[in-house]
DNA sequence: GTCTATATGAGGATAGAC
DNA sequence: GTCTATCCTCATATAGAC
C-alpha cells in the first residue's frame, strides 16, 4: 500500500481509544492530559490529532460508542414472552454486558458533567432508550398483574442503579462469578417486583379485580 | 474585637467550602482551579490559602466531613427493635438525610478518585461503618428468619446503590415528594429482603425448619 | 485577612520538517 | 503518520505590601 515507516494508523488508532479509556476511567478526563494519552500509547502528543480533532471529541466518542454497542447488543437479545420473562432476560443481559466493562461503564457514567452540551443530550438520548426498554417490561408486567409496582419510572431507576452499581465492586476472579452474581441480583429483582400485600402500594385495577375474585 | 478591614474569615470561610462543593459538583475536582472558587468567594485567589493549606485538603475536608455528618446523624437515629423495624428506619433515614444534599454526595462519589491515598483510605473508612450497620441489619434478619437474603454484603452493596442512587434523578419540588419517595423505596426494600420461596435462594436453617414444622 | 505580583510548570492545540 | 518545536493560556502556590 506504500505506507510510509511510522505509519501505523490502523493500530494506533483503536490503541488512542484504549489509553484514553484506561487512563479517563482512572484518573477522570480533567485529570489526563492530552500528553498523557500520547506517553501511553508511545506516540508524541502532537500525533493524538490525527486521531481525534481535540480532547472533547474523544470522550464524546468513547462514551457515544459504549452506548451504541450497548443498544445493538440488547436488540439482538431481547425478545418477547411474559413480563417475568422479559424482565429475568433484561436482568441477566445487563449483569452480563456490563460486568466486563467496568472502565466504560466508570466513564460513562462518571464524565457526563464533562460533555458539550450537545454531545451530553445524545448521551442522554442513548442512555434513555434503554431505560424505556427496562420500564416498557415493567408496565406490561403492571398489566398482566405479574407485578405490583406502584411507579414504574421510579422502579426503572432504582433497578438500573442497583444493577449498574455492581461494576462498583466486581473484579474479575473475585469471590463470585458472573453466573452467581446473576442469580443473586435475578433473585432480588424478583422478589421487588413481586405481586405481595404491600400497603399503601397503589396496585392496577387488574390485579384488584383479581384479587377480588 | 479590633478586625482589620477587609478581615471576614468567620464569613469567609463557609463561604469557601459552600463555593468549593457547588462548583466541584458541578463540573468536577480537576476541572475546578483555585482562581474559580475564589471568584465565587469574591475574593483572589492567593487569599483561598488563609484557608486551605492546598486543593486536595479542600476536597478531602468537604468528604470527610460529609461522612462524619452522616455517622453522626445516624447514631443519634438508630434504634433497636426488630430486624424488620431496623430496615425500615435505616431506608427511611438514609433517603432523608441524603436527599438535602445533591451535591454532597454526588461529590463524595464521584471523587474518590481525586482522594490521594491516605485521604481515600479514610473516607473509606467511615463510607465502610456505614454500610457495616445496614449488613448488620440484614444479618440479623436472617437469624430471625425475617429476610430471605442469601448473600448479605451483596444485598448491602446493591440496597446502598438503589438507594443512593436517587439523588441522580431527585429535584427538590419535582413530581414526587421525599416523603412519598420513602414509601415508594421502602416498599421495594422491604419487598426485597422478604422471606418468599425463591429457586437457588440459600435460606437459612432457622427459616427450613420453620417451614418444614 | 486580603491584595498584587510573580515563580514555576503544565495544559491544549498547531506548524512545518521528514 | 509522526516528530520536534512552539504559541498561548492557564494552573497551583508563594512573597511581601497594606
Amino acid at each position: 500500500m506504500g505506507r510510509k515507516a511510522g505509519s501505523h494508523s490502523e493500530i494506533t488508532g483503536p490503541k488512542v481509544r484504549e489509553a484514553a479509556l484506561r487512563l479517563i476511567a482512572r484518573h477522570g478526563f480533567a485529570a489526563v492530559s492530552m500528553r498523557q494519552i500520547a506517553a501511553e500509547v508511545g506516540i508524541q502528543a502532537g500525533a493524538l490529532y490525527n486521531y481525534t480533532p481535540d480532547k472533547q471529541s474523544l470522550l464524546f466518542d468513547l462514551m457515544r460508542s459504549h452506548m451504541e454497542e450497548l443498544l445493538e447488543s440488547r436488540v439482538t437479545s431481547a425478545g418477547g414472552g411474559s413480563a417475568l420473562e422479559r424482565l429475568e432476560e433484561f436482568t441477566r443481559f445487563h449483569i452480563r454486558f456490563h460486568l466486563p466493562r467496568g472502565q466504560q461503564v466508570f466513564v460513562s457514567y462518571m464524565e457526563l458533567r464533562n460533555l458539550e452540551p450537545e454531545n451530553f443530550q445524545e448521551v442522554e438520548r442513548l442512555r434513555r432508550l434503554y431505560e424505556d426498554e427496562l420500564e416498557g417490561i415493567l408496565r406490561q408486567g403492571v398489566e398482566e398483574g405479574a407485578f405490583a409496582v406502584a411507579d414504574t419510572k421510579i422502579t426503572t431507576l432504582a433497578l438500573i442503579a442497583m444493577l449498574t452499581g455492581i461494576s462498583n465492586w466486581y473484579r474479575e476472579g473475585g469471590r463470585l462469578s458472573v453466573g452467581r452474581i446473576e442469580e443473586l441480583y435475578w433473585a432480588m429483582v424478583r422478589n421487588m417486583v413481586a405481586v405481595l400485600p404491600i400497603e399503601g402500594a397503589e396496585l392496577p385495577t387488574s390485579v384488584l379485580a383479581a384479587r377480588a375474585s
